[in-house]
DNA sequence: CGTATGCAAATAAGG
DNA sequence: ACCTTATTTGCATAC
């Protein structure tokens, strides 16, 4: 069968992506031109549709409940509670001043480098039978005194980010104190510490006294009936946003003093409770670009890890007992440019193939039917996104927009994504998630879903106000 | 090397 | 059973 291609799920981690994916390279092709696609396997993913998973944790009922009404103030508090607080996600600053928002600014994206090493190194494979905590030891393990105490220290913010320019101040947590807690980061070489390294273990949350958090700090304008005695969740009711940034901040803090990266996090998610993520999660988590939504349902995992993790005080501890799970996410399948371009060509065609078509397709592309029907379904949805122009909705939108928007879709048998075009000089292209999908929850977006623009680009201008 | 991100698979939820 | 819309994740790859 077809299977051999690359068994879809069923892992079989072996599948060191190096080899075809990339490279149109169609080294092991029996018969066709061998994988069209990869799923890069690992782990099992739930073998029959029954078992489906129930991803939907704790949260969701959580959510559930405070989406009720003052979700608003929420997604205010996100917004205007971060003030620098933030720095430690250097990207996330970035991404704000791109969007003009509070944080920082910097006018250009990015981009500067003109050619860099794109070598991807092939050969690449985790095989980590993953222990749950044993990742790697870190050196150190100073093991901070109090851990688990977040809702309160640091709330330091001491607003004077009158600074302007703080270019690639990528980690400098505030650290009113002295310095910064390690020094990864280095404009244009290599880094020089590793976090393992970094032995000058400072005072994590010196935090001596610099006073307390100015209490006065109520932007939020939340007079709903005062119903809520006090709003003192530690970590088990619905996180504030507050709560979260906070959250995440010391998160990474500790996770870098304790010597992981963002991958092994996610990978001990994993192994702890089923769960893996990916770095790229671990990233967003603590950058905050998640929705509000998503970051209550990691807190409660990552939160439990760190105390895993540092708690690891020389006896290891309970192994935990929740072994893997087993469910996961299936994962994600690499579709061969090729491929790509012979799906979006069966797309100008024909957008809605029926399942006939779709498993023809799929036989003849060597993809799975169901990978070749979602990918229709998304690439659907992402014609929609661009919005087709000639549309001129609202004279409004377009007034506020750049009206013009004439760059859509232009089919192209190759490759070229097609962005929203860098035309639209003005707006870049979307960046801070969190701001982004938070207005999005709540709003769902006003009655003129997607006018001309982006969803991203849209959401911003709200965000902008 | 570890991180940050763009683009887009995979999923969730309501028809 | 499949579509649509909204979201969550994560390959890949640029910093």
């Amino acid at each position: 069968m077809a299977t051999a291609a690359s068994n879809p799920y069923l892992s079989s981690n072996s599948i060191l992506s190096s080899g075809s994916i990339v490279h149109s390279d169609s080294g092991g092709g029996g018969m066709q031109p061998g994988s069209a696609a990869v799923t890069s396997g690992s782990g099992g993913y739930r073998g029959d549709p029954s078992v489906k998973m129930v991803q939907s944790d704790f949260m969701q009922g959580a959510m559930a409940a405070s989406n009720g009404g003052h979700m608003l103030s929420h997604a205010h508090q996100w917004v205007t509670s971060l003030p620098h607080a933030a720095a430690a996600a250097a990207a996330a600053a970035v991404a704000a001043a791109e969007a003009g928002s509070p944080w920082s600014s910097s006018p250009v994206g990015m981009t500067g480098s003109p050619q860099q090493q794109d070598v991807k190194n092939p050969g690449r494979d985790d095989l980590h039978t993953g222990t749950a905590l044993h990742h790697r030891p870190p050196h150190l393990a100073p093991h901070q005194t109090h851990a688990g105490a977040w809702g309160s220290t640091t709330a330091a913010h001491i607003n004077s980010i009158s600074g302007g320019q703080q270019q690639q101040q990528s980690l400098i947590y505030s650290q009113p104190g002295g310095f910064t807690v390690n020094g990864m980061l280095s404009p244009g070489s290599q880094s020089l510490v590793h976090p393992g390294l970094v032995r000058g273990d400072t005072p994590d949350l010196d935090h001596g006294n610099h006073h307390h958090h100015h209490h006065h700090q109520h932007p939020h304008h939340q007079h709903h009936g005062g119903v809520n005695s006090h709003d003192q969740h530690s970590d088990d009711d619905t996180p504030t946003s507050d709560d979260l940034e906070q959250f995440a901040k010391q998160f990474k803090q500790r996770r870098i003093k304790l010597g992981f990266t963002q991958a092994d996090v996610g990978l001990a998610l994993g192994t702890l409770y089923g769960n893996v993520f990916s770095q790229t999660t671990i990233c967003r988590f603590e950058a905050l670009q998640l929705s509000f939504k998503n970051m209550c349902k990691l807190k409660p995992l990552l939160n439990k890890w760190l105390e895993e993790a540092d708690s690891t005080t020389g006896s290891p501890t309970s192994i935990d007992k929740i072994a893997a799970q087993g469910r996961k996410r299936k994962k994600r399948t690499s579709i061969e440019v090729s491929v790509k371009g012979a799906l979006e060509s069966h797309f100008l065609k024909c957008p809605k193939p029926s399942a006939q078509e779709i498993t023809g397709l799929a036989d003849n592309l060597q993809l799975e039917k169901e990978v070749v029907r979602v990918w229709f379904c998304n690439r659907r949805q992402k014609e929609k996104r661009m919005t087709p122009p000639g549309v001129a909705q609202t004279p409004e939108d377009v007034y506020s927009q750049g009206h013009f928007l004439v760059d859509y879709l232009k089919d192209a048998s190759e490759a070229s994504d097609q962005r929203v075009t860098t035309t639209s000089s003005f707006h870049q292209k979307q960046r801070s998630r969190h701001f982004v999908y938070l207005e999005m929850g709540l709003n769902r977006l006003p009655s003129s879903p997607s006018l001309t623009i982006t969803r991203g680009e849209q959401l911003q201008h709200y965000e902008q106000e």
